[in-house]
RNA sequence: GGAGAGGUGGCUGAGUGGUCGAAAGCGCCACACUGCUAAUGUGGUAUACGGUAUUAAACCCGUAUCGGGGGUUCGAAUCCCCCCCUCUCCGCCA
């Protein structure tokens, strides 16, 4: 959601932000029918008005007068109904097309059509090369009887896997690892609810939209492709969306700000739309389990930039303690999301792929989401604004496990367990064939 | 799943058809008073949207909001229906 004074001043800015963005949202129609809501509202206000005051009047009067007063207002009564629901039928077409407005990009982010416009910004790390002939992850994990497809396939169709043994064991460990990279630094870890209301979903900025075929939905509506009513329950496909609603509503205070939480989370998603796409192995699957960056902060596009590099350094760490190779993508206007002002992808180095393929998505939205959410706070002159929302991912599994499993392979089968894993395995060094 | 009780401003809590956007108290803000603090007195103290715009804000006017939605009525916090949530007891369950 966008700030409607703004765009009534600038609508040029809007309009280039949707042209830049791909979207296809009309903004001169969107301005026609906020002018057409706002004059329907006037006209049932005034008529409100007049209806309220007379009510007011009625318990004095008497007699002959009364009669006439109530008979009147009755008759009102009438055309405010037909002009309210006309209003209503404005209101709603003016909120669905609200929500599909765009945040304007921020003036560094390239210009481009689609992903094949992303520019590489940086990359890390040496590419591994092997004296063997390497084996892909699928191939590892199922020889060292780490990871199962087939049964996976077996009990919740395609896309669906069971990890088991050291591959479960390895997946709780770079989870635990990138937990206690984020405690370290002092952030707020979560497990928050992993089902939610239309409202998160709508509120963080999935619903609605293309994002929302990518939604599993709970509930006695099952979906098939479409919309359940809007008080059933979803899957997260994130837990952004569960851990950035904790403050749906609330005013908060400025000195609490910022807030770093971590949230945990397995995430669903239906992959609706990709069939064909990555189908072989973990890259693309209906369930994994991810620890999130959500950040909240104030109204400052600088501040939020400085958070921004907070959360994709976080990030990065991550990976370089993994020692895993990856690069960095800022992401072009035509990829970047409705609500997003800048984003940086992180792709990771998988051998098998022979490319990088992504692993984490690092996105400042402003208050994009804080107005859907409603999430304010009170600066230091009492005035409350909404606040920024950011978020990164810190580690996806078992997307991760691809490049950890195939850089880290041996000539014998065997995988070496990174050592700062170790720990979180009992002190194991390598993950070998039983 | 069964039975019952509830949901009102920042908080406590009154209010069963009309000068109720809502008593009172607490809290908070301003001013006054006092040697400072405390206490006391007086006043103020919700949000959103619209009027509202070609710097913005304030003021003012209007509308809506007493968990959410719908209904009855000239008029609803109050009456009716549906839903959500909280609490107590019973049942069930990791």
């Amino acid at each position: 959601m966008i700030d409607l004074q703004d765009l009534r001043q600038h609508p040029d800015a809007y309009k280039d932000a949707a042209k830049k963005k791909r979207l296809k949202v009309d903004i001169d129609a969107f301005l026609k029918l906020d002018e057409e809501r706002r004059e329907a509202l006037k006209k049932v206000e005034n008529m409100r008005a007049k209806k309220n005051e007379v009510s007011k009047q009625v318990p004095q009067m008497k007699g002959n007068e009364k009669k006439k007063a109530i008979a009147a207002m009755k008759e009102l009564g009438t055309v405010l109904e037909g002009d309210e629901a006309k209003l209503a039928t404005t209101e709603e077409q003016w909120t669905n097309m609200q929500l599909l407005l765009p945040a304007i990009p921020l003036p560094q982010v390239p210009v481009g059509k689609d992903e094949s416009e992303n520019r590489e910004a940086k990359t890390w790390g040496t590419m591994p090369s092997f004296e063997f002939e390497p084996k892909d992850h699928v191939t590892l994990g199922e020889e060292l009887d780490i990871l199962d497809i087939p049964r996976g396939a077996k009990v919740a169709g395609a896309r669906s896997y069971y990890l088991k043994g050291d591959g479960a064991r390895l997946e709780m460990a770079v989870l635990q690892f990138a937990l206690e990279h984020l405690r370290k630094k002092g952030w707020t870890q979560f497990t928050p609810p992993y089902l939610a209301t239309y409202d998160c979903f709508m509120g963080t900025g999935f619903f609605p939209g293309a994002d929302q075929a990518n939604i599993y939905a709970v509930g006695e509506q099952e979906t098939k492709g479409q919309p359940v009513k809007p008080d059933d329950l979803y899957l997260i496909g994130t837990s952004e969306v569960t851990v950035a609603s904790y403050h749906m509503g609330e005013t908060l205070s400025e000195a609490a700000l910022p807030k770093r939480y971590a949230g945990f989370s397995p995430c669903f998603r239906r992959e609706a739309g990709t069939y064909g796409k990555d189908t072989r192995g973990l890259y693309r699957i209906h369930q994994f389990q991810k620890i999130e960056q959500v950040v909240l902060c104030r109204a400052d596009t600088d501040e939020g930039l400085k958070i921004f590099e907070e959360i994709r350094t976080n990030a990065e760490e991550v990976l370089q303690a993994l020692k895993l190779p990856y690069r960095i993508l800022d992401i072009c206007t035509g990829d970047l999301g409705k609500g997003k002002l800048i984003q940086n992808d992180i792709e990771t180095w998988m051998p098998s792929r022979k490319a990088y393929g992504e692993t984490h998505s690092c996105s400042y939205l402003g208050d994009f989401q804080a107005r859907r959410l409603n999430i304010r706070y009170a600066d230091a002159d009492g005035k409350k604004k909404f606040v920024h929302t950011l978020n990164n991912t810190c580690i996806a599994s078992p997307r991760i496990l691809i490049p950890i499993l195939e850089i880290n392979q041996n000539a014998d089968g065997s995988v070496t367990i990174p050592e700062v894993l170790r720990p979180y395995m009992g002190g194991q060094e390598k993950i070998e064939r039983k």
